[in-house]
RNA sequence: UCCGGCUUAGCUCAGUCGGUAGAGCAAGUGGCUGUUAACCACUGGGUCGGCGGUUCAAAUCCGUCAGCCGGAGCCA
C-alpha cells in the first residue's frame, strides 16, 4: 500500500479508510489493554497515534517498543475516542523496519537542552520536535527566497566557492590548498611557493559573491546569489558561523532607492510567506521560543519601511535624550542599541538607514556629491536590528580607482572588476541577507547554530 | 580574541567549613479503567570536563588547557 504522509491525513476532513503511515516512535505508552503509539515522519509538527488493541497478534512484542524506533503501521483511520487528537489510526499491520534501545536512545521523553543536542546529539537533533520545525522553515524561507526573485525575472547566478580575490577585505579567510602542509614548496626567499599551488596562486574559501554577482548584472540585469559563503573569524558568538549561506541580489540601471523597494519587498513576501505556509511551526515558535515572533513579523509586513538618512537618524539620536552606553556621533558607526531604538522606540517599524560616512563603508559603495558619504543602505527591524546591508555600487572607475587606494587594498587584483566600469558601466544596487540570520529572526531561536543542519564554529567540526 | 559565569548519573541540577556523592526526570522490572511529557511501586546507574599542583585527605583550594553560556569586538 501505498505511503501516506501524516501531514496529508491530518488535513483531511473526515476520517475512514485504510492508511499507511511510516514514521519514528515519539513516545509508547503501554497499559494492559491497550497501548498508544504517537508517531512523527517530519511532513508536520503534530504526531498522529496509532491505537494498539489487546487482541493484536504481536500485542505483547509491541509492548516494549521504545521512543525512536523506526515504524510502519496500517489500518482504518478513526475519529479518536480520547481527547487532544482528531484522528487516530487503529492498528492492523505493524512492521518495525528498526527498533532502538531504550537503555541507548537519548531522545527519550524528557527535555534535552539545545547545547547538548547541539554538542552530543547533532545527528539525531532533527528527530526532535523544535529542530523539524526549524528546519521545515528554513526550507520554506530557501523556497520563498527562489520564488520572489524567479517570479521577477532574476537569475540565479552559481558564484564561485573557490576564489583568488579577497573580495572586501572583510575577515580572515579559509586558505584552499593542496601542498603538504609538513613540508610546502619554497621560494628563494624561503616563502610558501603557492606558484606550486593546485591554482599556481594563492586561493580560498569565498566570503561574498557580490563582485562576481556584479560582473553578471552587468550583463543578465537582474541576477542573485544564494549559497555558502565562509568566514574564518574567531568570532564565538550565538550570532557568528565559520560556514553561512548568503543571498545577494544585484540589479543593473537601479540606483539605491529602486534597491530600498527591492529589500522591503523582498522581506515582505518571506515573513508572509512563512506565516501562511508554516502556520503550524510558526505557531509552535510563538509559543516555546519567542512569544513575539509572530507579531513581529505580522508588523513588518503591514508597516511601510521609514527611510532616513545616517546624518538624519544620528540627529535623532542625539535628541532623542535617550542614555546610550556608546554614544552616538557623526561619524561612528551604529551600535546595535541606537538600531533598535530607532525601530523600535522612535520610529515603531522597520527603518532603512542610508548614506553612511565612507569611512565607516566598504569601498565598492557609491560615493555621494558631498564626498563625504556612500550610497550605503542598513535595513533595520525590530528585535535584531540589522537584517540587510547594502548599496548602490560605485561605477565610475576613476573613483573606484581612488577608493580602493584610499582602503589600502591592491588593484591588481581587482583588474577584471574594473572592466565593468571600463566597458558599458551603468548604476546598479544589491543588498546581502546572512540566511541563518533570517533564520533565527523569523523561528526566535537564540543561537545560530541550531538553524543551521552542521554548523560550523571554531574547533567544531565534530559531524 | 577580550571580560564575566559555568562544566557533578543518560538529562536538569544540589553538594555547607576540604573528610571520598545526592534529588527529580529518563531508563529497567512489576502493576494499571483510552492514554496525551500517562499514572503507581520498586531497582540499577558516577574516572565530579582534561592535565598538573597544595594537603594526611580535593567535586570543593591554586595553576593551566578545552568546551559551553552571557556580553563585547569583528561582521552576515
Amino acid at each position: 500500500m501505498a505511503r501516506d504522509m501524516i501531514r496529508d491525513i491530518l488535513a483531511r476532513e473526515k476520517p475512514g479508510g485504510p492508511v499507511t503511515v511510516q514514521g519514528w516512535a515519539r513516545t509508547v505508552r503501554a497499559q494492559k489493554h491497550v497501548i498508544f503509539m504517537q508517531l512523527n515522519d517530519g511532513s508536520c509538527l503534530a504526531d498522529l497515534q496509532a491505537v494498539v488493541a489487546e487482541d493484536h497478534p504481536d500485542f505483547a512484542a509491541l509492548r516494549v517498543i521504545g521512543a525512536g524506533a523506526a515504524l510502519e503501521v496500517t489500518g482504518e483511520l478513526a475519529e479518536s475516542a480520547g481527547k487532544g487528537q482528531r484522528f487516530e489510526i487503529m492498528a492492523d499491520q505493524i512492521t518495525v523496519h528498526g527498533d532502538a534501545d531504550p537503555t541507548a536512545y537519548p531522545l527519550q521523553k524528557k527535555r534535552v537542552s539545545f547545547e547538548v543536542m547541539r554538542e552530543k546529539l547533532a545527528h539525531l537533533r532533527p528527530r526532535a520536535k523544535t529542530f523539524g520545525a526549524v528546519f521545515r522553515v528554513r526550507n520554506a524561507l530557501s523556497h520563498a527566497i527562489h520564488t520572489f526573485f524567479q517570479d521577477r525575472g532574476f537569475v540565479w547566478v552559481h558564484t564561485p566557492i573557490i576564489t583568488a580575490s579577497d573580495a572586501e577585505g572583510a575577515g580572515e579567510m579559509f586558505r584552499v590548498t593542496t601542498l603538504d602542509p609538513v613540508a610546502p614548496p619554497r621560494t628563494q626567499a624561503g616563502d610558501v611557493d603557492f606558484g606550486k599551488d593546485f591554482f599556481a596562486r594563492p586561493t580560498f574559501l569565498t566570503v561574498s559573491g557580490q563582485l562576481e554577482a556584479e560582473l553578471y548584472a552587468l550583463a543578465l540585469s537582474n541576477v542573485y546569489t544564494f549559497g555558502p559563503t565562509f568566514r574564518a573569524e574567531n568570532s564565538n558568538t550565538s550570532r557568528h558561523l565559520a560556514e553561512f549561506w548568503m543571498v545577494e541580489p544585484e540589479v543593473a540601471f537601479c540606483d539605491i532607492h529602486g534597491n530600498m523597494d527591492l529589500a522591503e519587498a523582498f522581506l515582505k513576501h518571506l515573513f508572509r510567506t512563512v506565516l501562511d505556509d508554516c502556520a503550524e511551526d510558526m505557531a509552535f515558535f510563538n509559543q516555546w521560543i519567542e512569544k513575539s515572533t509572530c507579531k513581529t513579523l505580522e508588523h513588518i509586513v503591514e508597516s511601510p519601511f521609514e527611510r532616513l538618512t545616517y546624518t538624519e537618524a544620528v540627529d535623532l539620536l542625539e535628541r532623542s535624550g535617550e542614555k546610550f552606553e556608546y554614544p552616538v556621533s557623526w561619524g561612528k558607526d551604529l551600535q546595535s542599541e541606537h538600531e533598535r531604538y530607532l525601530c523600535e522606540k522612535k520610529i515603531g517599524r522597520p527603518v532603512i538607514v542610508t548614506d553612511y560616512p565612507k569611512d565607516i563603508k566598504a569601498f565598492y559603495m557609491r560615493l555621494n556629491d558631498d564626498a563625504k558619504t556612500v550610497r550605503g543602505m542598513d535595513v533595520l527591524v525590530p528585535r535584531l536590528g540589522e537584517i540587510i546591508g547594502g548599496s548602490q555600487r560605485e561605477d565610475r572607475l576613476d573613483v573606484l580607482e581612488r577608493r580602493i587606494d584610499e582602503c589600502g587594498l591592491d588593484p591588481s587584483h581587482y583588474w577584471w572588476y574594473f572592466d565593468t566600469r571600463r566597458f558599458g558601466s551603468v548604476e546598479h544596487a544589491g543588498f546581502g541577507l546572512g540566511f541563518e540570520r533570517l533564520v533565527q529572526f523569523v523561528t526566535g531561536m537564540a543561537n545560530i547554530r541550531d538553524v543551521i543542519p552542521f554548523p560550523r564554529t571554531p574547533n567544531n567540526a565534530d559531524y
